[in-house]
DNA sequence: TCCAACCAATAGAGCGCTCTAACGCAGGAC
DNA sequence: GTCCTGCGTTAGAGCGCTCTATTGGTTGGA
């Protein structure tokens, strides 16, 4: 009864439990015909090493553990699809958790993570306060994405967000466009790194910015394209939405009232979700490299691990355009 | 330096390290002096429990975990949201994992999780062959959602594809409907339940069922579409897609050859996803109960735990249809 | 007054593993 | 023959906690 233990599997294999226990851990310095009998007696036992005796024992973790904001939000699976794929390459575990978007439910996520000693923690798209972040950070070593930070003991990983809307308005303005106005996202995440980009570079395509508020959802966009609508001003030949599925709420409040996308009015998206490249919706919209912001962010945290590096890093990745069928030069 | 540990608080408190683990624990024998005074001590010392020793231990772990096979899908987001509600109510904690859907990777995720010995584990929506299934469900108390099996030691939760379908037939023939078609969901999970029910529908209300082949993406969706339409025979004036993917890529086919829906055809999904919810596709679809199925798997694996139940259970929910935009009585 | 009964608190073993130090034994140098 | 070196192997302590058995102190009933 009960599961073998390494000491079961010495006695079969007629060894010490320490022997076997190199063995385990792949060290040079058995002999083979040792190793032999060893991985016998583990095979006909269905021994498998119990990783939190390890972790007690050796005091290192071959763990990391994740905190993912928001499952719903495919932005998060790839990300994790990135670490899972630069931590299991180093020989590390990936173990995962949520929070809901909820302070108090990722605070206690973020400290069930911990209880596990892991080697470093990730927190994906943390609403947290800062304070709860650094005491994470004084436990383990920690990386955040998609949420910037000023501490200096936590690494971040982020898309350069003034850049991608940069990104969105060069491409407009070089079809034609020059009334662009933004869809503001409020308080959501990079948000406004995302308007402050917008503006810069109207300025700089000697255009004037207007920037609606909105939010980080399809209701909220097309909210957003109704009260531009009742401005009774021209409305703009194009949109910088906030987001994705900012985006597709725009885009289906311009078709309520009869107007085309793109052929009256052009869209831009934010963050290539899988929505956006379904051929119904086919949005143009700015792509973050999601798979490598998980990989960095793996990475940091295995340097900290590791000892070779005690300073903060911040990385900010460039966006890219992804062109889809929501722009066009402008009809009027 | 180093995490404080149980014998630290005991110092600092002027107690014993038995009487620390008590209070960690909420035990009731304990006074309320010594209590707060132990309570006092974890605090200043930014205290937490080591979540391993301890169930190293107590040789019971708290941990359940769960191994989503595919975090890009949104259904499985809401499983976990119901099982990390009905854990956390019960004092567990959750650990997720992820298997990317490739057999492989879903069996080291699998021993991964196995090795930090939980309570008990769930796979959502897992690939494996069944041997691997079992000989997870020697190790622990194991339950599948989305995922049919007659083990005798696992439990299962599951959506009733057959009905499911059913409920949609029914609604396009209430509307009006007699030529419906059904995409089929080639290999995908529950995709053949799903098929049965159609055809038993269609069989039920007298008319004659017409499966495509077809798969759960949407460009399979539209593939599908353009093979019904090079058949040259009358179109269905409906249609039952494999899910919403396979739905919106349907439609956006339907569109291309400047067919209205619902107008011309209508079309029901299945898993009322995030996506079938946006107003710009506002997709009629199938809900199957995510939270629930989520919640009782939390369930069946705490009643094994407990030693309530030995035999196996299997759950069939009820789906439910959610009527949108995208059906009406037929025009012709 | 005494002992049983009860309660809060503790000592100490042990969960399954890792790691340090030490061991025995071979081979080579002196 | 002795000493050293190097290598494969092992004993034993200890990681941070839980749990059983036990202690000492109070209480209540005979």
């Amino acid at each position: 009864m009960g599961r073998p233990t390494m000491e079961d599997v010495a006695a079969r294999a007629g060894v010490s439990r320490a022997l076997v226990s190199l063995v385990m851990r792949g060290s040079p310095k058995v002999s083979e015909q040792r190793r032999q009998a060893v991985l016998l007696a583990a095979e006909e036992l269905g021994y498998s090493p119990h990783a939190m005796a390890r972790s007690l024992a050796s005091a290192t973790s071959t763990v990391l553990g994740a905190m993912v904001s928001d499952l719903h939000n495919a932005f998060f699976a790839e990300v994790v699809e990135g670490l899972e794929a630069a931590a299991s390459a180093e020989g590390f575990d990936l173990i995962l958790n949520t929070g809901g978007r909820s302070p108090s439910r990722e605070r206690r996520a973020v400290d069930s993570l911990l209880s596990f000693r892991p080697a470093g923690i990730a927190l994906l798209g943390p609403v947290v306060p800062a304070s709860t972040i650094a005491s994470a950070a004084a436990q383990a070593p920690t990386v955040l994405v998609s949420r910037a930070s000023r501490l200096s003991t936590v690494d971040t990983v982020n898309d350069d967000g003034e850049a991608g809307s940069g990104l969105a308005v060069d491409h407009l303005v070089q079809l034609g466009h020059r009334a662009i106005a933004h869809l503001d996202g409020g308080n959501g995440s990079q948000s406004s790194l995302r308007r402050k980009g917008y503006v810069a570079a109207m300025q700089r395509n000697g255009l004037q910015p207007l920037v609606i508020a909105s939010e980080y959802t399809d209701t909220a966009g097309a909210k957003a394209i109704r009260a531009l609508l009742e401005r009774g001003e021209p409305l703009p030949t194009a949109i910088v939405a906030a987001n994705d599925f900012n985006a597709v709420g725009a885009i289906s409040a311009l078709e309520d009232t009869g107007l085309r996308v793109p052929d009256d009015v052009s869209v831009v998206g934010y963050d290539n979700t899988s929505l956006a490249a379904l051929r119904h919706v086919s949005l143009t919209t700015v792509d973050q490299p999601r798979n490598e912001m998980g990989r960095l962010a793996a990475e940091a945290l295995l340097e900290r691990v590791r000892g070779q590096r005690s300073e903060a890093m911040h990385r900010w990745l460039h966006p890219s355009l992804v062109v889809r069928a929501t722009t066009s030069p402008p009809s009027r």
